[in-house]
DNA sequence: GACTATAGGTGTACGTCGTACACTTGTCAA
DNA sequence: TTGACAAGTGTACGACGTACACCTATAGTC
C-alpha cells in the first residue's frame, strides 16, 4: 500500500478513500486478471474454445505473475464469475454430462494453474537457461552425480529446444484428447 | 517467527541460532513435506508408481495446507531433489523418451500442484459444503440468474457425492491413460 | 453569491513483523 | 581451571497495513 501510495505520488492513507484495504484491492486486481482470459461463447466447438481459453489464460497469468498464487484465493469478481459461466455452459451445451463437465474443469483448471505456478518458479524462458537452472539448484545441495537423472536434464534440456509455450501446449493438448474420449465414452 | 518463539516457550531471537533467517526456515518445513512424498523406485511400474507418487503428494499437501504456494517457490532441498531424481528416474526406465519424460513431469506436478491449490481455496470437504461454497460465493456479488451455468453447479454438487480424493483420482487416471498412449505411439 | 455536503488528500500513531547487534549463561574439552 | 562454544536474552530499527481526526477544493442548492 505505502508502494502504491508513492508511485501515485500521494500519502498512503488517501487509497483508503477508494479500497477498504488491501485485500479489497487485490481482489479488484485479480479479477481485472480473469477478465482477460477469453472466455468461451456457449455454442463453439468446447474442444478450441477451452484451448483458447487455456492459452489466453496462461498468457494473462504470464503477464501479470503476481496474480498466480492469487487467482485462486481471493474472492470471486465478476469477470471471474462470467468466466467460469461460460466455461461450465460451453461444456454442457457440447455433449458433456454434469458430472464430467465438472471433471473436466477441474482437471483444466488445476492443469493451468498448476502450469503458470512452476513456470513462474523456475523463472527461465529460454532452454539455455532451463539446463543452467537446474543445474545451479542442484549443486547448491548436492554434486549432480548422486541424481543421475537430474543431471540427464541438466545436459540434455539445454539442446532440446525447450519452450515453455509449447510445453503447456503439449499437456493442454494431451488433455483435451483424453476428456474428448471420455466425453464420446460417458455419452454412449 | 514471532508467533513460533512463542510456542517454543523461547524469545524470537533464539531461533536465528539455529536458522539463517525465515526464509531458510520455510525451505527446510518445505523440504520435509516433499519428504513425505512417496518416490517410486527406479524399476516400478511406472503407471502405479505415478499414481502412487501423485496420491501421496496430494495427501501430504492436504495435511500440510500452509505449504501449497511454497512447494513450488523454495529452493529445493534434499527430499525435493531425491523425489524429482526418482520420478524421471523411474519414466526414462519405463521406456519414455528423454522429451516425453520432461512433458510427462511437467503435466503430472501441474495437475498435482494446481489441484491442491483449488482444493485448499474452495476449502469445502464435502458435497454438501461445495454447493453452499458456489452459491454463497456467487450471490455475494450477483443473483445467480444471471450465471445459469453456475447455478446448475450450485444445485446439482450437493446431491451429487462430490469428494475430494475422488476427483483428484478421476483427473490423474486421464492424464496416465493419456500419457500412456503418448509413451506408446512414441515408441514405435 | 453564500452555504454546505462531499470526495479526496493529509498527518500522526499503533500494533505486528522480521531481524541486527550486543550481551549473558550453561556445558564440556583440554 | 579455563576458555571456547552453543543456546538464549533484551533492546531497537525499519517496514508494513491501517484507525482516527483533520484539512481543502469543488459542486450543488437556495
Amino acid at each position: 500500500m505505502r508502494r502504491l501510495a508513492q508511485a501515485l505520488g500521494v500519502v498512503p492513507m488517501a487509497l483508503y478513500k477508494h479500497v477498504d484495504n488491501k485485500d479489497e484491492l487485490l481482489d479488484g486486481m485479480v479479477d481485472i486478471v480473469f477478465g482477460e482470459i477469453e472466455s468461451p461463447s456457449i455454442d463453439a466447438d468446447w474442444r478450441s474454445a477451452m484451448r483458447r481459453r487455456a492459452i489466453s489464460a496462461r498468457e494473462a497469468l504470464k503477464r501479470h505473475s503476481w496474480a498466480i498464487g492469487l487467482m485462486e484465493t481471493r474472492h470471486p469478481g465478476p469477470a471471474n464469475l462470467r468466466n467460469h459461466n461460460a466455461v461450465m455452459g460451453c461444456l454442457r451445451e457440447s455433449g458433456f454430462s454434469f458430472e464430467t463437465a465438472i471433471h473436466a474443469y477441474s482437471v483444466l483448471d488445476a492443469y493451468i494453474y498448476g502450469f503458470a505456478q512452476q513456470e513462474k518458479t523456475l523463472g527461465f524462458q529460454t532452454p539455455g537457461d532451463a539446463g543452467e537452472a537446474v543445474q545451479r539448484r542442484a549443486q547448491a545441495i548436492a554434486p549432480l552425480d548422486d541424481y543421475p537423472y537430474l543431471a540427464e536434464i541438466a545436459t540434455k534440456l539445454p539442446a532440446s529446444g525447450y519452450d515453455n509455450a509449447v510445453e503447456f501446449a503439449w499437456g493442454l493438448d494431451l488433455i483435451l484428447d483424453a476428456l474428448d474420449r471420455r466425453r464420446r465414452t460417458a455419452r454412449r
